[in-house]
DNA sequence: GCTTGACCTTGCCGCGACGTCATGGTTTGT
DNA sequence: ACAAACCATGACGTCGCGGCAAGGTCAAGC
């Protein structure tokens, strides 16, 4: 037979069987005279094992093993370790589902796709007209990534839909040309503080070893505008005394 | 923030963020004096959701594609295909672990891996004490490679147990070193057409457009010794003329 | 001031199981 | 005689980074 026989027969592609003399886990077989290859029904039979271990999802170093030593041990220990991994592979694809099953359900935000629980919160309290609720709204995105807690997005419903807040908000968005000592600053700090209740505080998460990444606080600051870091600094600063565990949270 | 902390943040590798600055997902930032990435807040939002949306499995270039139309549509339309996609993955490892399954509980035949139909039959009928009879055994594990048939199996059982067919491949065995016109071709050769039954012949599957595959013929017959390359030949064309939809059979 | 160690930069090879050219010789059929 | 269909070798592409090389930079401790 020529290389395109014995590949339709045990049903692979010329370039399989060229594959695997590479690797040399079929041997090569005599030459014709013009430089074919000129396969007997015996390579036909060690290509049909080569290929029902490869379509058991045997890598091809593995079907090297097996082969080699001939003692059916190796290949029901091969054959164990695949099932586990195949196992893992199974329960890692569910997963995946049940998390797209999810997301379909309700339409994914124009964030992208959040965790379900962040998903109601957002949900629940539409876009807050301001551009610090947008600002807002994508640091909590980016906390959900980064882990999330559900407690802490029950905690800040009451606090997000709270008009109270929403009017801190837009004075906020008001101080976004301001110098950084504008009188409004110190009035507005205090209504924030006052704002949050200490059950948003309990509900922050973040254990003792771990305030927040190295370099945040910095990039969060850098990315107000000075009179309105100048808010969020002070906040932060008044809320780290009021709660010792905190350190900073997500607005 | 530099690259290991905006990294550590949304929970990346350095690598990772710099080969999605590669690709162009992700916007390279601005650069300190010393040429060291800085990174701000919209970065790190930017990056959790390349991150969401490999977890979910998309890759690289489809998250490309719904990062730049920001419509929703996209988005929902790539999840269907990728939903589609794990359902197909799921369902060809659960069948793999279907066959693994059978496969580890009786042991696997020294051929390795065979179809269960096949292994019933091989484990039925011990390894016949012959040289003809190992060859066949082989044929028979190409055959089910290739695609097999539990009714040719079945149909070959009685024939495969009968004490007489046993002897017939010991008179085979005993022409390995005969010359081609050995005189005890002819009676073997009515033997062994006598002694397969028609259900046998009828078994055999064999679509009409597909006569075995090409060179299979002449590579079986060089397999064997003169002599029994003579029977083979003989057998085969009786059979023919007996059944005209046969065209030869794995023995 | 010097070293140490932990960062940062660019760039290229490696992985796994082949698919896909590219380039050229051989055989077969009309 | 020429096209179609084989065969050969060899090299690059896939996908999502990991790992390494060969440096430059920076903060801290001696």
């Amino acid at each position: 037979m020529r290389i395109a026989e014995i590949a339709a027969l045990v049903g692979v592609t010329t370039r399989a069987v060229r594959h695997y003399h590479h690797l040399g886990l079929l041997p090569e077989p005599a030459r014709r005279a013009n430089g074919y290859r000129d396969y007997s029904v015996r390579d036909a039979v060690l290509l049909a094992r080569i290929r029902r271990l490869t379509e058991l999802g045997l890598a091809l170093d593995e079907v090297r093993d097996v082969i080699a030593d001939d003692a059916g041990r190796e290949l029901t220990e091969v054959l164990g370790e695949l099932d586990a991994d195949l196992a893992r592979q199974e329960a890692g694809i569910r997963a995946r589902r049940a998390r797209l099953a999810e997301l379909m359900e309700d339409p994914p935000s124009a964030e992208g796709p959040v965790s379900p629980a962040l998903a109601r919160l957002l949900s629940a309290v539409p876009p807050i007209d301001s551009a610090m609720g947008a600002k807002d709204r994508e640091l909590l995105v980016l906390f959900d990534t980064a882990g999330g807690s559900e407690q802490f997005y029950e905690a800040l419903r009451p606090l997000a839909e709270s008009a109270e807040l929403h009017g801190l908000y837009r004075r906020l968005d008001e101080l976004a040309d301001a110098a950084p000592d504008d009188p409004r600053i110190g009035p507005l700090t205090d209504a924030l503080v006052a704002a949050i209740p200490d059950e948003v505080l309990a509900a922050i998460p973040q254990g003792p070893g771990q305030p927040v990444v190295a370099g945040f606080g910095e990039a969060l600051i850098a990315d107000f505008a000075p009179a309105q870091a100048e808010v969020a600094q002070l906040v932060m600063e008044a809320l780290a005394t009021k709660a010792p565990t905190g350190e900073g949270e997500p607005s």
